[in-house]
DNA sequence: GGAATGAAGGAAAGCGGTTTCCGTCGACTG
DNA sequence: CAGTCGACGGAAACCGCTTTCCTTCATTCC
């Protein structure tokens, strides 16, 4: 355990191999012309010496850092989370490394973040945050490449990645639908948020597609437990006769069936309901257990993660890519 | 917005103002003896020119990457997430960033990451996990700074904080008594967790010395809102008299507080329930809002970065710190 | 047999800062 | 007025690795 020997560096494993630092350099990256005996014989010493090249030194003669920088723009929660854990399985599996900061919505803390990053030469950025919102550019060298996940860049020339929002929305209605339910119900979050509205906007095509209107008007409210309990119970103190309730996240779902449930109706023998995000704490304490549309947020990360790898290898891909969500079907909406 | 311009260096800034690299080096940094005049030629040359100091070169010759490691040994979860957020705020207020790594509990993952950093010449490590359990020190060059932060370390001469547990359910315990309460429950997660154990025991030793004992045996389980519910019926069913339940969680005091409504119990006129975590969603969506027992974690990561911030700067504090949780006092305890 | 070719590996110049060491110059001392 | 001292700033080494030449030497070709 006797540790504080003097890190050896590539010119301890070129004496030790009889050659100079540079040819030591070109054995151990596979660059140069060397003769097999010679690259072998340098690989053994370093193997001996525990060589591990220093990453700074590298980075620097290279012009590379090997980092990238992962901002978001609200503190990691529900969404940015799992995308930042796909970020980093990435990216960490090749020999990068994601530099992690949180801009708290503060556009000032933001500008800092740039500028250190950019600073330390990070090899590219990727920028998330909670809306989906388009978001404005962020200024830094345009040689550096940046890929927007999540909440896209409003510049159609940069690259985005997001989730089909609209598609994980049809997705549910046509799945309430092949239930053979006919009055369906939506409640989602505020109206300025534009999640809320491409989600409602969706079913609601997708139910005039089948010539139907939705059951009542879509209600607005909030991102709450409460706000789906209170709906639902308020539309069925309404009398509205309902078969299905769309939501517009497992939260209102998980309100409305409690709602649903103290009035004594059955879910989903009664009313199926479908829930948004697949987020399991809620999805699965639910009673039932919600179906719900699943966002990939993990996948996402790691697509945006190859995006932004392939950037920085002159590939770039602008444009705004757009993933698949999934339907995950659970009792909320079909009997055990 | 043309960028493509050549990043300027310092040598540039150093003619502009018509001195060397080596004293505009100094200038910038406050060190060497300067006039005050050169240095503020140097200053307004670099301001002039934008001149930002190249991160990996100044971190070469400085010796120091002004980088930390943040290692969670498991998936950012409900834990290490707002310790890490406390520990990246508290980092990146300064000059460190945080390079973000989850081993997803995979020795073989940890020590590649592990010898990515030490390559990548962090100035320290930081340690995260969701157990409570120690853990066994990790194999990095004794002189790498490491905190390990909520799952402490087994090694006793490490610099561990965690959060007090016990502490955090004595507070607990000592709150239903002095609402008056004598028939105190006890319901937590499955005995194979430390945490479930640690909680559960502070709880008994405080009735203890009021010279109680709990009502029925300490009901170990899962961490669950379903086994909150169930311990919680199961209770009222055996006929059990109970006026308190102390939870291991929040889910699981959500699930009791779920129960005890269907058994037609009123919480907390019948019986106060007091959670464990301060999970926003589970606390506040809790019917009635959950009293319960904040964790402070992200002071946890605050104070953790502060650490090892001092470790780095050569004052180390070796030992097992300790963070006060705080109670959080809600209707599920106290009538609104 | 001499020139051309190519493989192998070394010397040295970066990468972009920081820092040590030293020379110069003006002021001050005796 | 010679000698000392401190303030100021420049030259160059250095951090550790990569890469571009360039030299050397063996081989091949006419």
């Amino acid at each position: 355990m006797r540790s504080e020997t003097r890190p050896v560096r590539i010119s301890d494993v070129a004496i030790r191999a009889g050659v100079s630092p540079g040819t030591a350099s070109k054995a151990l990256n596979g660059t140069g012309q060397l003769r097999a005996e010679t690259r072998d014989r340098v690989h053994r010493a370093a193997a001996e010496l525990g060589f591990r090249p220093h990453g700074l030194a590298r980075a620097l003669s290279l012009g590379r850092s090997f980092t990238v920088g992962l901002l978001t723009t609200d503190s990691f929660g529900r969404f940015s989370l799992p995308v930042m854990l796909g970020v980093e399985d990435a990216m960490g599996a090749g020999e990068m490394a994601v530099l992690l900061c949180d801009t708290r919505d503060d556009p000032l803390r933001e500008r800092h973040y740039l500028r250190t990053l950019v600073a330390r030469q990070v090899d590219g950025l990727i920028l998330t945050g909670r809306r989906t919102e388009p978001r404005v550019p962020v200024e830094v060298p345009n040689s550096l490449p940046v890929v927007y996940v999540f909440r896209p860049c409003a510049d159609p020339a940069a690259t985005s990645i997001v989730v089909d929002d609209a598609g994980g929305a049809r997705l549910a209605a046509e799945h309430v639908l092949g239930l053979g339910r006919r009055r369906v119900a939506v409640i989602t979050g505020p109206p300025s948020h534009l999640a809320a509205r491409t989600r409602a906007d969706a079913v609601v095509a997708t139910l005039s597609g089948q010539g139907l209107a939705p059951a009542g008007p879509v209600q607005f409210g909030e991102w709450s437990e409460r706000w789906g309990r209170l709906a639902a119970t308020s539309l069925i103190r309404r009398g509205e006769e309902v078969d299905a309730i769309l939501c517009g996240s497992d939260q209102i779902a998980r309100g409305a069936c409690d709602g649903l449930r103290e009035a004594d109706l059955r879910v989903p023998d009664d009313v199926a309901v479908v829930g948004f995000d697949n987020w399991d704490v809620m999805a699965l304490a639910c009673r039932p257990p919600l179906t719900t549309v699943d966002l990939e947020l993990q996948q996402l990360g790691r697509q945006a993660a190859a995006l932004l790898l392939d950037a920085i290898a002159g590939e770039v891909r602008p444009g705004r890519h757009q993933i698949a969500p999934r339907l995950v079907i659970r009792e909320s909406s079909v009997g055990a």
